[in-house]
DNA sequence: ATAGAGCTTATAGTTGGTATAAGGTCAAGC
DNA sequence: GCTTGACCTTATACCAACTATAAGCTCTAT
């Protein structure tokens, strides 16, 4: 198949697939006479795995790795495992951090309303005056 | 105060503060007679505010919108709550996300296993072999 | 006088692509 | 035969939000 109808099967943009040739993530295919790529079903197969690991949020280094895996079976599963788990303990720590910038956005929400600024003025709105003072880890002092 | 003065009363690094100036969002300050940047305090006030907003994930597109309110009083807060609600929206959407990611890949760390791979070597590691055609919204048929 | 810290500018690299330009190839329609 | 349009090729530049590097100027201390 060229690489129109492998990105078309595997939802990828066609230039996002020679991105990931020229990365080293996907072998180089044949050519046709005029210079196209031809691609077999093992190209596919792993297309998809890439995007799926995307889909994952893993990083093309981390994709590299594990494709390292891939074509050596000889490798153990616990590089694998030790892989997946930092990454799921990141996701862990990207979701606590987003849960505490949530609390804090709502916090700020409430801080430019009718009842501190009747005139609806940014003039003495709280969002925009106070709060220079507060760090990222401590609570908002006077508030 | 110069510029290495103020990077660290602030925790921003020089090279930071030129890059707001040239992205436009630090108002160039007056220079001393060598050319050295000098910073008055609205100055650290400001930048200030620009690294909180950062600190929760506000880009630097969205901080200049904050600033120029902060600028024109006039302005109405409206603006500036409806820019605080939008964040909000999406940090909550990021949230969902991310949760939905941690929980697919403990799923798939179960995968490769001992029970199913005793040599523990990634030859028939169902990570590396399997969920190719699971769609990145789909449950994974067949496991 | 010289070393080191701090300042200046400009430029390139990072991640994971996307956008653009400029050109080659192929099948269909006139 | 010719043109049009879709598809392919390469190379280059651009996005966020910095970070790193280079090359040079200024000031202070020894």
């Amino acid at each position: 198949m060229k690489i129109g109808e492998l990105a078309q099967q595997t939802g990828t943009e066609t230039v996002t697939i020679r991105f990931y040739e020229k990365r080293g993530l996907m072998p180089p295919p044949k050519r046709t006479d005029n210079n196209y790529r031809v691609y077999a079903d093992a190209h596919r197969e792993r297309l998809l795995f890439i995007r799926h690991r995307r889909g994952m949020g893993i990083n093309l280094d981390e994709i590299g790795e594990l494709l390292k895996y891939r074509d050596q079976p000889e490798a153990s599963c616990q590089k694998v495992n030790g892989l997946i788990d930092s990454h799921v303990a990141q996701v862990h720590k990207q979701i606590k951090a987003l849960q505490g910038l949530e609390k804090q956005l709502q916090q700020l929400r409430h801080r430019c309303n009718q009842s501190v600024n009747p005139e609806g003025q940014t003039a003495n709105c709280g969002i925009l005056q106070t709060l220079e003072r507060c760090q990222p880890k401590g609570a908002c002092k006077g508030h």
